[in-house]
DNA sequence: ATCACATTTGACCGACCAGTCAACTCATAA
DNA sequence: TTATGAGTTGACTGGTCGGTCAAATGTGAT
């Protein structure tokens, strides 16, 4: 009946995502997301051994999703600018429908659980601190490449400044999520970003379509 | 008996500000906090008429004791760089001391309140909507005091850039939290916040002990 | 048809939740 | 002396919490 569409499994998942994410953990039962999801308490307790433990699974989830866009976004083929370019984008556009969706902006679901779980379940605490390294790597990589060609100092720490670009975009989207307001990702975050990698992007965008593919030097 | 010390109200703020700091709003029952603070649930109920008016009293107290510092801070006796790099090692002090206390990094306790509750309680929701806008107000005009002293160009939108600066920092407060690790706040936040500001520490301080009071032109 | 096994169901548990209440203490003021 | 009202107490409520369980049902292989 009801496998037509997902199973029960990944049913508990998307929904406890959604209720999570829009709320919060402790403010979410477990009822809440059987009822969410149309799941016997009987059946969610065959598939996950505690409450806690879907939420580690639905962070893997949520994760896979984020490393396959975050695989397209960063990937060699594009200019390392274009890269961060579309990564500010990509952000705004995923937090409008999910804001859509969910009806109220959600900001970062790893941050979100992180902040309020981190300092009472280590292992979820440690999952996240986890995923956050993985999400930095993209943008040390990405910085790296700017190095490369030449666009930032040889001198910068990408290892610091790839810490700082994520504390920078995981503030807004926590500022974003308290004001329930994206303007601020939507207008300024690709500018912030530059700011902060210190890329003149005004300078840049004179040239419109040459130097494009590389700047190489 | 209790009055000797604090009076109750006080005593289940203080109570409250260190729970929820530590842990989060939803995982702290009254119990606990009635509990910790040594007073009776009737007591509670006589001084709040519910748990949510609770934490907008320690948001409150929280607030308070937050602008108390600011204000010397950010005091127009100090040069702003130097009111930036004061503040930059005021939230390593701070944090490391609530650190000590509560046995875990913490953060920015209005984060992390209002990740967990924005999109639930809208009184919440506002009030720290409100906090950050006073918080960004002292960074907003101490980057114009940087504009009118010449050392960052004066056609950068001050608002935006404090905007910039608060979520910088508010971001590696919950990287810190979540991580319980503060090490980078102790020695990169400073450096982080001259860099999104745009002026170059390091240039600045060959030379040590002139330019200090005033750098005019 | 029979078996083993995965899945589903709904009743159930004790603990805990936010919040209520009537009775009590005690200081002050008339 | 008595009346008032702020503060305190602990027992109480109805509902919800995370989690358990035995029994029922479905499913695929032999």
């Amino acid at each position: 009946m009801s496998r037509a569409t997902t199973s029960t499994k990944d049913r508990l998942i998307e929904t406890a995502r959604d209720l999570i994410w829009r709320n919060s953990y402790n403010a979410v039962s477990v009822d809440d997301i059987c009822a969410a999801a149309d799941v016997k308490k009987g059946s969610f307790y065959h598939f996950f051994p505690s409450k806690a433990h879907l939420a580690l699974a639905t962070m893997d989830s949520c994760m896979q999703e984020m490393k396959a866009d975050y695989n397209e976004i960063f990937s060699k083929g594009r200019p390392p600018i274009e890269r961060f370019r579309m990564m500010a984008r990509h952000v705004f556009e995923h937090q409008s429908e999910i804001s859509k969706e969910l009806g109220h902006v959600c900001g970062c679901p790893f941050a979100t659980l992180g902040s309020e779980l981190a300092a009472k379940d280590e292992e979820i605490g440690s999952t996240i601190a986890r995923i956050c390294a993985e999400k930095t790597a993209y943008y040390e990589d990405c910085l790296k490449d700017l190095q490369n060609e030449g666009l930032i100092p040889a001198s910068i720490d990408v290892k610091i400044k790839a810490d700082e670009i994520f504390a920078l975009v995981v503030g807004q989207l926590l500022m974003a999520r308290i004001k329930n307001d994206l303007s601020f990702i939507e207008h300024k975050l690709e500018e912030s970003l530059f700011n902060l990698i210190g890329i003149d992007l005004a300078h840049l965008t004179k040239v419109p379509e040459q130097g494009r593919k590389s700047v190489r030097r």
